[in-house]
DNA sequence: TCATCAATTAGATACTTGTCGAAATATCGA
DNA sequence: TCGATATTTCGACAAGTATCTAATTGATGA
């Protein structure tokens, strides 16, 4: 089996999840974070997209609600990494309908 | 092969499906119309959900606009079909990141 | 300690959108 | 043709949100 453990998800965040992927631009953001095999800092977003930090920001905190990613404070930087795992579930659910 | 012809999504169609699917009613209205093995109407729609017909019709238009339903005339009703190939399509895009 | 850089927060604005009521259009049966 | 039923369109409104600038907080190194 792929996955080892099923995480199921509520009304609440499959509709965190949804709307959070509704926007373009954080769609983007989750695809660099993904493909970057390790972690990925704020700046290196900011490298690849034409907004501000706040924007920004305030993209990464929808993410994170939504549970996408993760965040880990590391001296100045933040580092973030895609839960895979909650990605699955979506994907899982979407395939239910 | 399960899928003999995969589908390739534009951005903007890519786009347009994340946020067909934002919305918990929507999200809803296609359930519906995935589990009756047959057609749906919009009136079997609106049993379910306690909207006006105006409103019904404004989701309606955008899920078809999405790509993920296709509306067929049959007299005094609309019929509709889940584009699974659509929505599968969107699945693999996610499921890349 | 202070200057600097990273990130967040606050406040404001413009745009999008989910919703409705009312009017219009489409189709069927009598 | 007329009336009834199904769906769509129009116009409007309220709520949500993506975006910015400016100010703030947090952490590093000189």
């Amino acid at each position: 089996m792929a996955a080892a453990k099923r995480i199921a998800l509520s009304e609440r965040q499959l509709s965190l999840i949804a709307r959070a992927l509704a926007d373009p631009r954080r769609y983007e953001i989750l695809q660099k974070i993904g493909s970057s095999n390790s972690v990925c800092a704020c700046g290196d977003i900011r490298d690849c997209l034409p907004i501000t930090p706040a924007t920004l920001s305030h993209h990464m905190k929808e993410l994170e609600n939504a549970g996408l990613i993760e965040a880990k404070r590391s001296g100045k930087f933040v580092n973030y990494t895609l839960r895979r795992d909650v990605l699955q579930a979506y994907l899982d659910r979407l395939a239910r309908i």
